[in-house]
DNA sequence: CAACAAACTGACAGCGCTGACAACAACGCG
DNA sequence: CGCGTTGTTGTCAGCGCTGTCAGTTTGTTG
């Protein structure tokens, strides 16, 4: 069975085409200054008129690299995918390629696995999203085969790797006044992952503003959801169940915050009026539920493009990394719904 | 500034060790037969010890392949996060990579940018998710590259290329029985995307069941939502408003069916007494909403790995694409939770 | 205008692996 | 014992591109 595929268009076609060798289509190829303007153009035009495409797997093998970039993952999910997204369409522009990788944090076999990936692909950076952005087994990995790294709202912050978020704890700070400005005292709080740098981060915003306003956190009204829905929903009816239940609720996420709607609703609780309700991320389901929720957004597109941005603007590896980069906050929006109100009464 | 990298292990040094030729590792790693299980088995134990690795690029060179299977989706979201998790699995077990690529299906430069990545990724196969299924530009690319490819959920069946999926009819039609069997005749219908194959496959089922019990589909309670929340929300006040509204209302997707229930809350309404609510897919809304939704439940994970698979058994492809595979289906599952029960009264 | 530096271009090897084919061994058979 | 046959291994070229370095042209200066 013969190969059905049209033979594709080689370097030394161009070459020919526009009379020059193929070192110096390299050359414009690899955006190299060392080529004339007029040179530079006849090479564009051969380009142009046999639609001629570099082979990746040759690129690669002669100049030891690969145009790919990791995103390593812990489980898919609505982040996950929004930040693909920004990150693909990065690097699309510089003809760079995105691998998604999930792995299994706790799986004894990760630093195998990761392994043989940054050999056997030679990947010119990886994008560490939470939790694996502070895996210790995959950093270790990761600087030992001297892969530019980028991590995604770590938790601990050396200084010797990059890292891209926002500023969780202003953020959860800026809600909590939210919250309070409203008129709300009995205010709980469901946290996260423990695993995930943003955890402590965003609750330490929530004690700093309940302590600078001089209003007490209950601590049987702190609880830890791990950032899944149904961890939230018993949460949610810890909190709710008795007498002296709060009038608010700041869930560390959106998913977390809809299981706070649901165990609401469940015990004929009207929102916002007997109970008002905070998330985090501004994920879908935000507005897919009622009341919609007041949430945080997280600008996670453009997180994925400054984290890429990184990666592409530092490769080939050869130029050095790191570099001094500091951790890049970008911005974060507090987004008001009808999740909140005055308390009752 | 000097590449940082540890050395890697080559072909040469394992073949150095086992006191063979490059070759003849190379017919172990791809598993051609003749090697005698000595040879083999001395091979493989230095394989072990240099813990070598082979060089993708090197091989997709040589060997004109790539290890790459084009994942080609149009927006990502659940759907995608779930499909590419099965993917990748699959692709492990099998030394194959996932590349997951997003494309503007209205764009007019999809045409151009398939072709770049064709053509400079080499990939060994394409997985088509819907509304790309039925892209004429993009299959015909793929056609004309001659690169394998499977279809997910396709509208048209044309014989030429396999596909994976579910009977959308079927289940809708058992939905529709559902709602009919708890005493259910005023049902209201939210249609998707048209150009997702599943749009009319699933509202034909729940035409067919209820053509074959006698029941009436009432024109004003069939709306289009575009499988997407807000167009849900519209679709649901259109129905819901005016006295005589119906008592079940059947959504496309789950997106859609969180919207009619937000909708009905909206409008006081007091769920499932006074308006049951079905969904499709048992995206991870159906259990963020409260009540959780009854839908129908697709094995997206199975449907990733059962096409993923059918590419990677026919990689190469000297081996031949197509063979006379059929469509493949799988099976749904009708999920009963809280948002359905017998019509008020 | 010679002399030299700087800018530009090309020749060539080789990246790590596999395909084609040659070589060699082991075996069965007349 | 010669010969073909099958099974197993090796040789070698070359995939399409880039790194190195040498060669050529152009520009600048005294």
């Amino acid at each position: 069975m013969k190969d059905l595929r049209p033979p594709s268009v080689t370097i030394q076609q161009v070459a020919d085409l526009a009379q020059v060798s193929s070192k110096t289509v390299s050359r414009v190829l690899n955006e190299e200054p060392a080529v004339r303007e007029g040179t530079r153009n006849r090479i564009l035009k051969a380009i142009e008129q046999l639609d001629y495409r570099p082979n990746l797997n040759a690129r690669g093998l002669a100049g030891d690299r690969s145009f790919l970039i990791g995103l390593f993952c812990d489980k898919p999910g609505d982040y996950l995918s929004e930040f693909q997204a920004g990150a693909v369409q990065r690097c699309r522009e510089s003809a760079f390629h995105l691998m998604v990788e999930p792995w299994d944090g706790a799986s004894p076999d990760v630093g195998r696995q990761v392994n043989t990936l940054l050999r056997q692909l030679r990947l010119e950076g990886v994008i560490l999203l939470p939790p694996l952005s502070d895996h210790p087994l995959i950093l270790g990995k990761l600087a030992e085969a001297a892969i530019p790294t980028v991590r995604i709202a770590p938790k601990r912050e050396p200084s010797d790797s990059p890292s891209v978020g926002i500023d969780d704890r202003t953020a959860a700070r800026r809600m909590t006044a939210h919250l309070l400005d409203l008129g709300h005292r009995a205010i709980g709080f469901i946290r996260g992952r423990p695993d995930h740098g943003a955890t402590e981060q965003r609750y330490l915003g929530f004690t700093d503003e309940m302590r600078a306003r001089g209003v007490p956190v209950k601590s049987q009204w702190v609880q830890t959801g791990n950032f899944v829905f149904l961890d939230g929903l018993e949460c949610a009816e810890r909190m709710l169940r008795g007498p002296g239940r709060p009038t608010a609720v700041f869930a560390s996420n959106d998913d977390m915050a809809a299981a706070v709607i649901c165990a609401a609703r469940q015990r004929g609780l009207e929102l916002p009026r007997q109970l008002s309700v905070v998330g985090f991320d501004d994920a879908p389901v935000a507005t897919m539920v009622w009341p919609q929720l007041t949430t945080i957004r997280q600008p996670v597109r453009e997180m994925a493009r400054a984290a890429t941005e990184l990666i592409i603007r530092h490769s080939p590896r050869r130029r050095g990394w790191p570099q001094p980069i500091p951790r890049q906050q970008l911005n974060f929006e507090l987004i008001l719904r009808n999740s909140t109100g005055p308390p009752h009464g």
